[in-house]
DNA sequence: CCGATGAGAGAGCACTGCTCTCGTCGAGGA
DNA sequence: TCCTCGACGAGAGCAGTGCTCTCTCATCGG
């Protein structure tokens, strides 16, 4: 491991600082990032930014990358800290985690998982990060099966084309997986999805002052519609 | 009924002429409207928009609530034109309207239920054509209670403030509605919600082409979760 | 030590929302 | 019928944006 020059490094600072900085302009004026805003709380002219990011959208792209990873360790590491068996458990702590996440970095979430920023398309990179939230739920859900702890749902009427979906995208994370417990495993993420969208964009506050109890109760009910055992 | 004058006809028809072109302009480039551009497609100079709407935020409050009139008015029809006593019809009925409403005016979807514009705080008018679709899957779980045809969930243990905002909630759409049949149908429509969201927002395409088996099949799960009978 | 390279500054372009002023023209009242 | 007032559109202008280009200077590698 070569020692990095002093310009490699002071280059890796300044990159780290431009993010930091658009991140903080981020939560405070929302999603349309000023590069200019950016130089100017750096004391630099808006055209020396252009040397670290080529656009404004490599900067968001930056953003969302770490965003997904930040909000992905966050989740992973709720469900590290409960018993492997405690399914249950494990599901309420990573819908709890990816939670207060999002409320802790509104602007970041929404950059995550509002509404596309027009003509920009997320690159490629994005996908690998995007995924570690539903796959932590999922992984609950084999483990669950591993145990013996979870019995999967009745094998339901599947149109044969969703079958075949479903069994691709299990094979890609655990072969073998009933299609039928995959479906509601993806109904659970989309639910935590919509109730997180749902608080933090503000369509829900007006008439629910006890958030937590409502967001407490709506996941046991995916977790109920799962299967996972009420007690460890 | 006074006949309105020249002036205020053609001033109506402006109003609209300029809704429609911003419309336009939304649906290929999104929300960052350009107000300047929906001047000159009407031959018009900018200020001149000015007359008309005392903002760009108040042009786009104008479309947000019309696209909240439209989503909601296309969720009413699809509810009234299936069967009264045929619960399960009625709430496909809605949430695949609500789907296609969606698909068709992406950006106006987005608008509505994406992230929040900046800076930009949706007015007290937009809430009740906002609630419009909810009610209308609540209203599905009401007619089912009335009729017999649907029996409320076991009223599960739910915390006592929870349970106090869910009445209130109840007292002002259908008072004497179960608590725990509430929550469910909210939970159907967070689930509705977020299913279309995710579709829209890209964040599943790549892995499950067959979508409209898919999303029905979800939606008749959180059917199945509210207790809608099967077969009407 | 010296040339190549990276970094920052500054001017400039096209664009944005918005304000102000200035003619013009139509509708309603005297 | 005339006249006044108000609505309307045009145009210039301001502050801000993303981005490009050029110029200068410090730093690094050979």
């Amino acid at each position: 491991m070569v020692a990095p020059s002093l310009r490699a490094r002071v280059r890796a600072g300044m990159l780290d600082e431009i993010k930091t900085v658009a991140r903080r302009h981020l939560d405070t004026d929302g999603a349309n990032l000023s590069l200019r805003a950016v130089a100017r709380d750096m004391g630099m002219v808006s055209s020396a930014i252009y040397r670290y990011f080529p656009s404004r959208d490599d900067l968001l792209t930056a953003l969302i990358l770490e965003a997904y990873d930040a909000l992905g360790e966050a989740v992973e590491a709720a469900d590290r800290a409960v018993a492997r068996d405690d399914l249950r458990g494990r599901w309420h702590a990573v819908c709890r985690a990816a939670r207060a996440w999002a409320l802790a970095h509104p602007a970041e979430y929404a950059l995550l998982y509002g509404s596309p920023v027009p003509g920009y398309a997320a690159p490629d990179d994005t996908v690998g990060p995007a995924q570690r939230p539903p796959i932590v739920l999922v992984g609950i859900l084999h483990d669950g099966l591993a145990t013996g702890r979870l019995t999967p749902p009745p094998d339901e009427e599947l149109p044969d084309p969703l079958r075949e979906d479903l069994a691709e995208i299990a094979a890609g994370l655990y072969p073998g997986m009933p299609e039928a417990l995959l479906a509601r495993g993806m109904a659970g993420w989309t639910q935590l999805f919509g109730l997180i969208s749902f608080e933090l964009f503000g369509r829900i506050n007006r008439s629910l002052p006890h958030r937590d109890e409502y967001f407490d109760h709506q996941t046991a009910l995916m977790a109920d519609v799962i299967g996972l055992p009420r007690s460890p």
